[in-house]
DNA sequence: GTCTATATAGCGATAGAC
DNA sequence: GTCTATCGCTATATAGAC
């Protein structure tokens, strides 16, 4: 447990970054294993199955989520307009896990499908005693879900329709005044 | 161009069907040919290539949304809440041909990416008149791709975390008095 | 712990009968 | 217009050397 070989690690991040680079087509334990520097038998030392792989990548996700929740309840700007703000693709590790998610799960994986609706759960559990009601809550939500799924859709890298700086301000201000409890 | 044969449609149906419930991977030649009905050198005299039938089932989503956006302008309720409440999955044509190509895109293909950022342009120049700036225009969008980005995850029929009915209207209201111009 | 070699299965696509 | 049979390729996974 203590610290994970660094090749572990190091096959996880390959898998992530092709997933969301290049789709889930294409993300095969072959494409894997050459982007990580590694042969297809070293890889499978380490991941005993593409679904043991997948799962780790999952967990991953998991305790990334863990460290946002609480860098977001200590945000000096207010756990909402950090939720809003950090929703659009930073390339951080938490972006990068919930994308590689997504690939996933829109592949037909649904553990990870359940993963991601677990991973809202818990942001909305954090957010509800900012929010006026449960449709102030809604609204905070579905914003961030839009800004994800733009993200998704562009493929990491190449930016989508979605509001940047000065936008992304006016944007916060405008749902800050719509849920103000 | 009158009539498309019906076997033709009845192909198309069957892949939508697949790419929604099971995923990209699970939506294969073979499994949409045994899904339809007709064996897989039937559906390859229908449709060349798998990206031939990849696009048919893209230029279905064109014709669905063209329709859309004329039932969008004559809406009683406004643009804005029928652009709104029909975000949330009905099953119906239009519903799933956005969600297969969804699942197209973050398969990695990408001219069904280009053609869900060139749909939801279209959507956004016919919201325009109706929000006050850019910034209301762009929450109404988000709010969209929130609800549809949920109901991409949960498969098309296992309901997702969106709002429903009441939830719905009250979510309705509180975006229009957010943006009204 | 990492490698090469190989087994097995499924995919997209072709050929040609009917 | 629809079928069966089959080819070529690639994917996951196994076996066993080093």
């Amino acid at each position: 447990m203590s610290r994970p070989p660094l090749a572990r690690e190091k096959v996880l991040d390959a898998f992530e970054r092709i997933l969301i680079d290049d789709g889930e087509r294409a993300a095969t334990m072959d494409a894997t294993a050459r982007a990580a520097g590694v042969s297809k038998g070293g890889l499978l030392y380490h991941f005993a199955s593409k679904e043991a792989m997948e799962n780790a990548l999952l967990a991953r996700l998991d305790e990334r989520v863990s460290e946002d929740l609480t860098a977001m309840a200590a945000a000096p700007e207010g756990p909402v307009a950090y939720f809003i703000r950090t929703s659009v693709m930073q390339n951080d590790p938490l972006d990068r896990a919930i994308l590689a998610a997504a690939r996933l799960a829109q592949g037909g994986n649904t553990v990870a499908a359940e993963e991601l609706r677990n991973v809202r759960d818990r942001w909305a559990q954090t957010l509800r005693p900012h929010a006026r009601d449960e449709t102030a809550l809604d609204l905070v939500m579905l914003v961030s879900d839009g800004l994800y799924f733009n993200n998704a859709l562009s493929g990491g890298s190449i930016p989508g329709p979605v509001p940047r700086d000065d936008a992304m301000t006016a944007l916060i201000t405008l749902v800050e005044d719509a849920i103000r409890p």
